[in-house]
DNA sequence: GTGAAAGCGCTAACAC
DNA sequence: GTGTTAGCGCTTTCAC
C-alpha cells in the first residue's frame, strides 16, 4: 500500500485500518467482515479464517464510533454525581464492574451541585449519544429536561437521591428513615438537645434527612431544633459554620453529621475544644468507612449500602437500555443500617 | 413532516433532529448550519438568526458521534486506574475539573490490577476513539501495546506510577523517596525492627516504595527486613496476612503501611491485640485523609498530592492532544510530604 | 457568502 | 453464502 506509506511519511500519522482494509486483505467484502465480527449471518469457515488472519495482521480494531453512529447505540452509560467525593467511590466501583461485565463503557461527570452545570453535562452526554444515564440529581430544576430525555428514548435511573414526580426508575436509600433512626437513637440515649450539622436547603438528599430529624424530634416531643446551616460540600464553609456554632455557646448534648466530611470536621473541632465524646456530646455520622471504627471513641454511623446502590441501579439501567419495553417504573428503596459504636 | 409523525406513532420513538432538519427549517443548507455552529466561515447575520431560531425550535443538539467520526477527534479522555479506591478520588476530582473546563469528556475504567484487563480496557478506549489516555499502569506487560498506541497518534500520560522505558509524559510522586523518608523517620525514632505491610511484587508503585524501604534499612545498617507479602487491594487477604504475621510472634517495633486500606486493617488488628501505639509499635500510613488526624493516636502519614497529580497530568495530556508537536517527554516528579503525628 | 456533494467507518437490506 | 450499495449525521472542498 504505497498510499499509506506516503501518508505516513508526510504526516507522520498512520491511518488506522478499516474494515475495508481487512476485507481487501482477506479477499472478501466489508459485509462479510462485519458479519464475521458480529455473527449476524453465516460466514464459511474458510473465509472466517482468512478474515481472522487479516485482522491479526493489520491489528484491526473496529471503530465503535462509526458503529454507534449506524446502530444508534454507543454501549456507554453516563454517570452524573453531584460531587466527586469519597462517598461515591464504592458506588462507582460497582457501576464500573457491572458496566464492564456487560461490555459497556462508563462516562462520568460531576454537576458540582449546580443545576446549570447538571444541564450542561446532560447535554454533553446526549451529544455523545450515551445509551443511558445514571443520575444522582442535584435539584429539581432540570425535571422537564430529564423528562424529555427519557421520552426521547434515553433511559434514566436516579440513584441515591430522587426527584419527586420524575417518572424514572430509582434506587435510593431511605434517608428519611435513616435520619429518624439516628435521632431516635440519641433520644433513647437520653439526649435532648440534638444538633444537626448541617442543613443546605439546596441539596436534595439533605432535605430528606432533615425531615427525618424533624419528624423524630416532633415525635418525641423535643422542642430544641438545633439546625446548623451550611453550604453542602464546601469544607471551609462547614468548618466556619460549626466553629461559629461552638463559640455561640448554644447548649447541646448530641450531634448528627450528615456526611463523612462534616463528621471529620466536627470531630476535629470538638477535640480542639476538649469536649468529651460521648460524655459531653453523643455523635453520629453518616457513611461507614474503614476509619469509623478506628476513631476514639469509635463512631456510631448510619451506613448506606452504596455498593449495592450502584449495582442495582446499573442493572436496572442496562435492562431498560436493552429491552426497551415500557414496563412501569421500578422504585427500589434500600434500608440503611445504624451501626452503633461507642460515640453514642 | 408527516413521515416523522408516522415513525413516532409506530415506534413510539422520536428521531432526533439532525443538522438537515435545522437547515430545512431555516431555509439554508447543512453546510451553512455547520459553519454557523463551528464558526468556520462567515455566515450572514440574517441566516445566523434563522438558524439559531430553528435550533431552538427543534431543540437540536449536534451529534458529537458523527462529528467525531469525521474529525477523528472525540474530545474525550480515558482514565485507567488499577482499582476504584478512595485513593483515586481526589485525582478523579481534578481530572474531571480540568477536562470539563476544556470541554472534554471523561471515560473511566479500572484495570483491577490485571494486565490482561488493562489491555482489554485500552482496546475499548481505542475502539471508542478516545482522544488521549491517562494511565495508572498496573504492570509492564503492555509496554509494547502502549508504545504502539502512542505512535499511532493517541497520546498517553502516565500518572502516579510509571513504566520504566516507556516513552510517555509522566507525573508521579516520588514513591521511593517517600518510603525512604518514612523508614528513616522510624529509625530516628529509635526503631530497629520495622515491618513493611505489605509487598506485592506484581504491583508497580509497590516495588518502588519497597525499594525505598530496603535502601533506608541498608543505609542505616539495619538487618531485619520484615516484609509482609500481600495481594494488593484484596482486603481479606491483607487482613489474613497481617493476622498471621502477628500470631507468628515475629518481634517488631515499627510498622509502615503502604496504602490507606492496609493502615486501617493493621490499626484494627493492633488494637484488637492491645498493642500500644506508639509505645509498643510506631505506625506510619500512606495517604493523608480527613480521618488521619482524628485517630487515637493521630496517624503519621506520607501524604501524596493526588490533587495536583491529576491536574498536572490532565494539563499535559490536553497539550499533547491539541498541539501534537513532537516535543520530548515531560517527566514530572512531585515530592511527597511526611506528616508527623503522634503515632510515631 | 452559500449550496451541492463526497466521504469518515460501519451495518443491513437487497441482490445474486 | 457472499457481494453491492445506501445511508447514519457530520464537515469540507469545490462550484457558483
Amino acid at each position: 500500500m504505497p498510499m499509506q506509506i506516503m501518508r505516513r511519511r508526510y504526516h507522520d500519522k498512520i491511518k488506522r485500518p478499516s474494515s475495508q482494509d481487512v476485507a481487501d486483505l482477506a479477499g472478501v467484502s466489508r459485509a462479510t467482515v462485519s458479519a464475521y465480527l458480529n455473527g449476524t449471518r453465516y460466514v464459511s469457515p474458510e473465509l472466517s479464517a482468512k478474515i481472522e488472519k487479516a485482522i491479526k495482521e493489520l491489528n484491526y480494531i473496529p471503530d465503535q464510533l462509526a458503529r454507534a453512529l449506524k446502530m444508534e447505540h454507543t454501549q456507554t452509560i453516563g454517570l452524573i454525581i453531584p460531587v466527586m467525593s469519597r462517598f461515591y467511590t464504592p458506588m462507582m466501583n460497582t457501576i464500573n464492574k457491572v458496566a464492564h461485565k456487560n461490555k459497556y463503557g462508563f462516562l462520568i461527570c460531576s454537576s458540582e451541585e449546580d443545576p446549570e452545570r447538571e444541564k450542561e453535562v446532560l447535554e454533553i452526554f446526549l451529544a455523545k449519544r450515551i445509551s443511558g444515564i445514571l443520575l444522582v440529581p442535584c435539584s429539581e430544576k432540570n425535571m422537564k429536561l430529564l423528562n424529555n430525555i427519557q421520552h426521547s428514548g434515553v433511559p434514566i435511573v436516579q440513584l441515591n437521591r430522587k426527584i419527586n414526580g420524575l417518572e424514572t426508575d430509582s434506587v435510593v436509600s431511605n434517608n428519611f428513615q435513616a435520619a429518624y433512626m439516628a435521632t431516635e437513637h440519641l433520644v433513647k440515649r437520653g439526649r435532648k438537645k440534638i444538633a444537626w450539622l448541617g442543613y443546605d436547603s439546596a441539596s436534595l438528599a439533605n432535605s430528606e434527612k432533615k425531615a427525618g430529624y424533624d419528624a423524630a424530634l416532633q415525635k418525641f416531643g423535643i422542642r430544641d431544633n438545633i439546625t446548623i446551616p451550611v453550604t453542602e460540600h464546601d469544607s471551609a464553609n462547614i468548618e466556619e459554620a460549626f466553629r461559629e456554632f461552638l463559640t455561640s455557646g448554644t447548649d447541646f448534648d448530641g450531634l448528627i453529621c450528615t456526611t463523612q466530611g462534616k463528621a471529620a470536621i466536627a470531630l476535629r473541632l470538638l477535640k480542639e475544644k476538649s469536649m468529651r465524646i460521648p460524655e459531653d456530646i453523643s455523635v453520629i455520622g453518616f457513611d461507614d468507612t474503614p476509619w469509623s471504627s478506628l476513631l476514639q471513641p469509635p463512631l456510631t454511623v448510619v451506613s448506606e449500602n452504596t455498593y449495592e446502590l450502584g449495582a442495582v441501579a446499573t442493572r436496572l439501567l442496562l435492562d431498560r437500555i436493552e429491552k426497551k419495553e415500557n414496563i412501569s417504573s421500578h422504585h427500589i428503596v434500600l434500608e440503611d443500617e445504624l451501626v452503633i459504636r461507642e460515640s453514642t
